[in-house]
DNA sequence: TATTGTTATACTCTATAACTATA
DNA sequence: TATAGTTATAGAGTATAACAATA
């Protein structure tokens, strides 16, 4: 009984891997398709908003965690401790973040988003997704339809196994 | 006749309409639930490859577009004009772009990606296709083969109007 | 004279090193 | 003594202004 169980699980993972293996290659196709879009659409945002593509990658972090320490943002955006320090500061300055004390660690500070850096994302949301929506906008509905159930459903799988966030 | 043709028209402009708003709602929620996985994996990218994301976004509109003029450049990466010459010189001194005369206009310079510009863009491209996957890897294989089937039909789509390229 | 691009200068971002405060 | 963060200093990226070359 266990045997079997076990060799579903090396068929199901073989399947899974497989499966990943195919999805890659459109991806990449995909990736090479709209890739230059996206990249002039994010730098579009920045110049829009005034921010750094570090501060936007912050802001992302800490949407995502809710509140970070600064050592954990300069990991999460790749900057030197000090780097991120300033980053903070200028967040700050802007009131796109705040920083809190820790009680239990009065070493350590807590960064969090402020309302108005949620709404700087959610403003930056829009302004990709209009950039999606004009790329697909000239295709047939059906299709548009299609990936619009099938994006549903991967979200929803993703929701259903978002407990094991690495890292 | 015409009047049946255009009232065609209008009907499926609407359908279309319809389907992007409806598109728009699902990528909004796929780039919340993504956005910061796929910043930091960019800032990772960049990171690896010593690049800035000016520089990586330039790379991305040459690849797109086989050659462009400085002042091209400038504008596909809301750059100054001066920024963008200081820019592709960095990315000639390192040999990932090239600088030709234009034997048409002589005060204009035709930019090129090497074949080590364009390597450097496949390796980045794999780092993101391999964010992808890891993101998706826990997923039933059922919904990565139906994604994989959407993306490729999307791409089909996508490649048969690609001649209208904006700007 | 207008257009395309480069050079000069000042300011911001980032990294390394030195420092402060807390554990 | 180690850890979390800030301040000091130097190098890279960027913008505005001034310049050079071509149309």
């Amino acid at each position: 009984m266990d045997e079997t169980v076990l060799a579903m699980d090396v068929k199901q993972q073989t399947e899974t891997r497989d499966a990943a293996v195919e999805l890659s290659g459109v991806i990449k196709r995909l990736q090479r398709h709209v890739g230059s879009k996206i990249m002039r659409e994010l730098q579009s945002e920045l110049t829009q908003l005034d921010l750094t593509f570090s501060q936007i990658t912050a802001l992302h972090q800490l949407r995502a965690k809710e509140v970070l320490s600064v050592t954990q943002l300069s990991e999460r955006t790749y900057l030197s401790l000090p780097a991120a320090s300033h980053l903070v500061d200028k967040l700050v300055k802007r009131d796109l973040v705040q920083r809190e004390e820790n009680p239990d660690n009065r070493r350590e500070k807590v960064v969090r988003l402020t309302k108005a850096g949620q709404n700087v994302l959610a403003q930056m949301d829009e302004g990709f997704v209009q950039g999606y929506i004009q790329t697909f906008s000239g295709l047939d509905p059906q299709i548009l339809r299609a990936t619009t159930a099938q994006i549903d459903q991967l979200l929803t799988a993703l929701g259903a196994e978002q407990e094991q966030e690495t890292l």
